[in-house]
DNA sequence: CAGTGGTCTAGACCACTCT
DNA sequence: GAGTGGTCTAGACCACTGT
């Protein structure tokens, strides 16, 4: 009664296959974000297995991230965006308790190879070319962070046709809704260092003043690295926040 | 035939108080590390409750990292040291790559009254007192961090009759062979600050130049806060390093 | 009220480990 | 072969959300 086609690998867990098959409905589209899969009651007869195997894999996709229960009412497709819980990747905040998403302005957007230590972290070779995005912060009017992302050309294509001024504040929700391209896990890097010009006139400090420089790459669902970035904002205002469990 | 005593909180779910239950046995060191904890059959006559109830309550207790389940030998008890994986507390490296653990110099140890910031975070009584240690860390004899220390006199009176030079280099494991405190997960925050005088000079730089300031709270797997500390190191050769899941 | 996910039970069979 | 955790089933009752 596999009406649900759960072939794909040999001998796997049930509900790791099925695991699989819903995973792959959500970043295919099938199922939608923010929409309600089917109930369990109907996942049972679609895929013709009990609801505890049901729950079980539902179980490791929230999890994951990629799904969320709400009792009573049922199991969604979350939107891995950051308005709710998903703060983890703003968390220096630069004013107390600052919980406002800060305006970001995109200043220019290149093609050009990237440089050798983006290349490796990317994973790219080193003939490939990738996208650079300069971009600004800002809270309040005022620059708070200075960026330079790089992206790999071959994923964020689509990005290319698009205004600068329609860039979202928020680019990793804007990542998912343009490209497809979600961002899962991250790895952080924190140094201190002294701004030099470009920096400094940007972030509105005297050259040679002490700045934060935040390194990041940002990895899919898969641990591929989909984004690099490196950040730079006044060391004085400065304050980074993290659980570590 | 509750024989195993699961009254304790009101309308939990079974699976939640036998979790609590059974973390109680591990934290009080009924269960000990690297022991194996009783069959699941054994542990459903134990507790009177279904197979699948057990198997609930320490998938959750293997999921906070106080169990570790092998096929075919049975469930142990997991050593949080620091040995293998669990590094998570030293990711301010040093100089690249720095896998060492640097060594520990507690200079003083009091006890008295903690500063009002550090007895709320601490969850202590304006009356009670705590103990404080002055600590440095050295890397090939060189002062990278200044630390100082606040913990609950309650949890640490054993503290108080070991001798300075025999504290070890890392902490955590030390409180948990000693006082039976374990560390299950932290939060820290990073800001960057200038030298004041005494800073200055355990870190051997000059007054006034940036230093990143680094403070914990260290919470046990009751998720009640265990030690306070607040850190300071030079900024120019400061690395902090995490990975966001 | 009907429908949803949340909890819990009781038992089956399998894959692995140790002796 | 005996004992362990890993998977899976089938069905019960509860707590919560919507109408």
């Amino acid at each position: 009664m596999n009406s649900g086609m759960l072939a794909q690998d040999e001998r796997l867990p049930l509900y790791q296959r099925l695991r699989d098959e819903m995973a792959e409905k959500i970043t295919a589209g099938e199922w939608r974000p923010d929409q309600a899969i089917p109930t369990e009651a109907e996942l049972t007869k679609i895929y013709g297995v009990a609801v505890g195997t049901i729950r079980k894999a539902v179980d490791v996709l929230v999890a994951e991230g990629l799904l969320e229960r709400a009792q009573g009412r049922g199991t969604f497709v979350r939107r891995p965006s950051f308005d709710g819980s998903l703060f983890r990747f703003f968390r220096h905040l630069t004013s107390e308790g600052g919980r406002t998403v800060p305006e970001g302005r995109v200043l220019s957007r290149t093609v050009e190879p990237p440089p050798e230590h983006v290349a490796a972290e990317l994973g790219l070779t080193a003939k490939s070319k990738a996208i650079r995005l300069d971009r600004l912060r800002l809270i309040d009017g005022l620059v708070v962070l200075v960026e330079e992302i790089w992206l790999p050309k071959a994923r964020f294509a689509s990005l290319l046709n698009i205004e600068l001024a329609d860039f979202e504040n928020l680019l990793y929700p804007f990542y998912e809704s343009r490209c497809g391209q979600v961002i899962a896990s991250a790895k952080e890097t924190l140094t201190v260092d002294s701004a030099n010009a470009a920096v400094a006139k940007a972030l509105g400090i005297k050259e040679g003043k002490p700045v934060v420089v935040i390194e990041r790459l940002a990895l899919g669902f898969d641990r591929k690295p989909i984004e690099w970035r490196r950040s730079h904002g006044a060391a004085d205002t400065f304050r980074y926040q993290i659980d570590i469990c």
